[in-house]
DNA sequence: CCCATATTCAACCATCCGGTTGACGATCGG
DNA sequence: CCGATCGTCAACCGGATGGTTGAATATGGG
């Protein structure tokens, strides 16, 4: 499974509108798979994808207790893409140096 | 091309390391495509359509001006994403109703 | 006018993505 | 123990994505 960079996963996470809504559903609080899935017309087990994909960014953590697995939000993924985002702009032009160094993070691929 | 919800778009250009370096890159300064090509290990072709989704997505503006495509960072866009980010949280526990409103808009597809 | 430069277009390819269905594995309740 | 519930796994499918190459289309310079 490769996916380099972290803002990767996070990024194209948030890039499905599924994802988002269920980001936004679990704003109100925690919740089981089968509860996130009721108000999604496609089936459970595409939700379950979603929210593994939403895991992997990081964007949530599913604690498995009993049989029901708890969703929850945890905001730390968001709040490094914002930061990304947020300091989009707010530098003086670029250092070709510090570019170099910038391309061998976002680039780093196979060894 | 069926990109319903602008948000899709932006993140889904951001979700992509070469593209997420175009964008530094045209920090520094407009640039003609073949400039903005060139630090990158891939097809100038390739190059072209990166900047096109960036452009679809409105992360950028292409001015074409004689025979060279100007490329200029548009911040909107990803302003907008970054609204979005940031609201994230800042509300109080979901109303349902508008969680419907929500829904109608980020899901809205073929009619 | 002609050649070089700048950029896109078109076809093709491998892989990923979002969805489905059906079977499976755990766990809870009675 | 047994059946129902919760959730994931696996295989499959169509369409998008990210890259390639080669040809085509401007436009600019001498």
């Amino acid at each position: 499974m490769r996916m380099t960079h972290p803002l990767d996963a996070i990024f194209s996470a948030l890039s499905d509108p599924t994802r988002r809504a269920i980001l936004t559903l679990l704003l109100e609080d925690d919740m089981a798979v089968t509860d996130v899935a009721q108000p999604f017309a496609m089936s459970l087990a595409a939700i379950s994808k979603h929210l593994a994909i939403l895991t992997q960014a990081g964007l949530i953590v599913q604690d498995k207790r009993g049989r029901i697995n708890w969703c929850k939000l945890e905001p730390d993924a968001m709040r490094a893409a914002s930061v990304w985002m947020q300091s989009f702009g707010q530098f003086d032009p670029v250092d070709l140096d510090a570019f170099e160094r910038f391309l061998a993070t976002e680039l780093a691929d196979d060894p």
